[in-house]
DNA sequence: CGGAGTCATTGAAACGTTTCATTAGACAGG
DNA sequence: CCTGTCTAATGAAACGTTTCAATGACTCCG
């Protein structure tokens, strides 16, 4: 297929040796003017396309970086990989963007093909944070790893993360202060750190002061959030919460979709705060309560560490850069004037 | 930096010949039980991984496709890329994803790169659908190219669309028929051919029946959309319409946000219909009313030509596949029993 | 016991670059 | 006219694979 055109052939072309068509790709201020005009004349004659191949393989290593995602459909990362670009185009880098789907094997795959491929950095939110042994291989071979949105028990790597103990007890407190007192917390798995870590955050916030819940989800998606919304409609009324704190914006958009489509009205029945502030928080039925990232800058920050590690030579101290995430409070957990006498009366 | 175990090294340990090494990793069934053994004992102890440049280079193509997309943050392409990388995996190709970020520089040097990388395939939204040269050469070079949510005056190449001049039609016919007699299309540039296919489409559908009132936008985004709808609300009332056909949904979710804002009721004093029926239309504030496509069978498909046109040897003919669109009728254009008499008071 | 036929393994060439030591040529100074 | 310096261009080696013709060892059959 792909039609051969090879330095040779442009090297005999213009009437001069490989070398010298090389030095006018990599080195053009070496080239005579006269010579390297001709030699780029022939170039563009001859249609010729530099082989990447050959060059890494001479190189050693590959000018991309690549960035493994949770899910490339939830704009959370997609943020974070706009972020990542910009920074990266800066320094003439590119980033291929893999999805892991939270499925570990297919992250795995993924850094396999990655490694063969050489590329010379992974910003990674690994699936499981807990035993990675294939990411931990990636990183004894050499090559620069940072951890986006994750970081704890990492401390031989540079990671980018947020403070999530404190997102969720940013939530929590907000709840508190509403006149929650059964509160439910909607994430899952709990071996995603983040979802973890909110929920610390939460259970913080609450102390004794307010009942949590935990409704378990298999991950973190528009479609768990309304099956978690349909096992706390489920619950007895004693003792079914008031207000969910969920681990993302989509499973907080779909515990306010399944809500509403069974009449619970929200905030005045139920009230809702989310995490991530996605663009269509704001723009949900009722705007959405959430706590807010910095998720292009998070791209961003993860690149400069890596790049930062990938262009020092050994001489590289791993550095941790935590933001600090901020409560957005909108319609969906607002105190509405009359309590919830509402709720009790209707359960 | 990656330290280079190479196949030499494996060669060595396993007391075997270079060859034999290679023989292992690609044809397994040619080596004998024991020395292969000794061969994968020893890759696993070296941790050797396959360098693939060095591969590429002797097989002179890759193992990637790539996908350009508008928008990596637009629901609608993620889907897309979901669908490809779906259909992709069942073949063991892997799927790079690139985004143009709808500027025509960055997708050229985007597609310089994949070139250089010799990726086996391309699936591409052109940012330009008009005059775009780089992407012929590319063609001409000999790298399947398929186009996606484009094809008209592409005859040369294989393309997966969704027949957009439908959906306009749909949008419209749905629009007139709730009796809007003065009706916005929201969107823009028309360069990007669906763009002009939806506003062709709704054109046709209204004739005589309705005027339609063009509002421009410099791209498709949630912004752009508040931005068009300040524009509408500060039209005379005389010549305010009172709907909205925007081409794409995240267009329609500013204007909906935009218009809110500024007290006008949806769908009460202005109803709207959006494109791409991503997630969030339906858990917007009004629920949207919005022209379905089928994202991911559209990645899907796409992935499917480009790889048979990758596999056959030459003998492969072009083929245009469409899709048609389906609208979702949600709260945001429902006709509410009292008609516009406010929306003219209002003015 | 010899020759044909299998099967497993080998060794070298080739892929398209980059790099670097070397050569050629021009020019200036003595 | 010789020597030394400087610039421009060259040619060969190297990167790590895959491929393929050739080799060697065995087995089978006559």
């Amino acid at each position: 297929m792909t039609t051969t055109t090879s330095i040779k052939e442009v090297a005999r072309r213009a009437g001069v040796s490989l070398g010298t068509v090389s030095n006018v790709l990599n080195q053009p201020e070496r080239v005579a003017e006269a010579t390297r005009k001709r030699v780029l004349d022939a170039i563009a004659e001859l249609g010729y396309v530099r082989n990447d191949s050959a060059r890494q393989l001479r190189a050693g290593s590959s000018r991309q970086i690549a960035i493994v995602v949770l899910d490339v459909a939830n704009p959370f990362f997609t943020d974070v990989v706009r972020g990542a670009e910009s920074a990266a185009e800066e320094h003439g880098v590119m980033v291929v963007v893999c999805n892991s789907g939270e499925d570990a094997d297919r992250e795995h795959r993924h850094l396999d093909l990655l490694e063969e491929q050489r590329v010379r950095g992974v910003l990674i939110t690994p699936v499981d944070d807990t035993r990675n042994s294939r990411l931990e291989k990636l990183i004894d071979r050499g090559t620069p790893v940072v951890l986006v949105d994750r970081g704890s028990g990492w401390h031989n790597r540079c990671s980018v993360a947020v403070n999530d103990v404190l997102g969720g007890r940013l939530a929590g407190e907000h709840l508190r202060a509403q006149g929650h007192r059964e509160i439910a917390f909607v994430g899952g798995p709990m071996t995603i750190q983040q979802v973890a870590d909110r929920h610390e955050g939460i259970k913080l916030a609450l102390g004794e002061a307010a009942d949590l819940v935990v409704v378990s989800t298999p991950n973190l998606t528009v479609a768990s959030g309304r099956q978690a919304a349909g096992q706390i409609a489920g619950m007895p009324p004693a003792e079914r919460p008031t207000a969910a704190f969920c681990a993302n914006d989509l499973l907080a958009l779909g515990v306010l979709q399944e809500m509403t489509q069974r009449g619970v009205k929200v905030p005045q029945d139920f009230a809702i705060v989310g995490y991530d502030d996605i663009e269509f928080a704001a723009a949900a039925a009722v705007p959405l309560s959430s706590v807010r990232q910095p998720r292009e800058q998070l791209g961003r920050t993860a690149t400069q560490l890596l790049l930062e590690e990938i262009e020092s030579d050994g001489g590289h101290e791993h550095r941790h850069v935590v933001f600090q995430p901020e409560l957005v409070v909108r319609a969906s957990s607002s105190r509405p004037a009359r309590r919830r006498s509402r709720t009790s009366s209707a359960g």
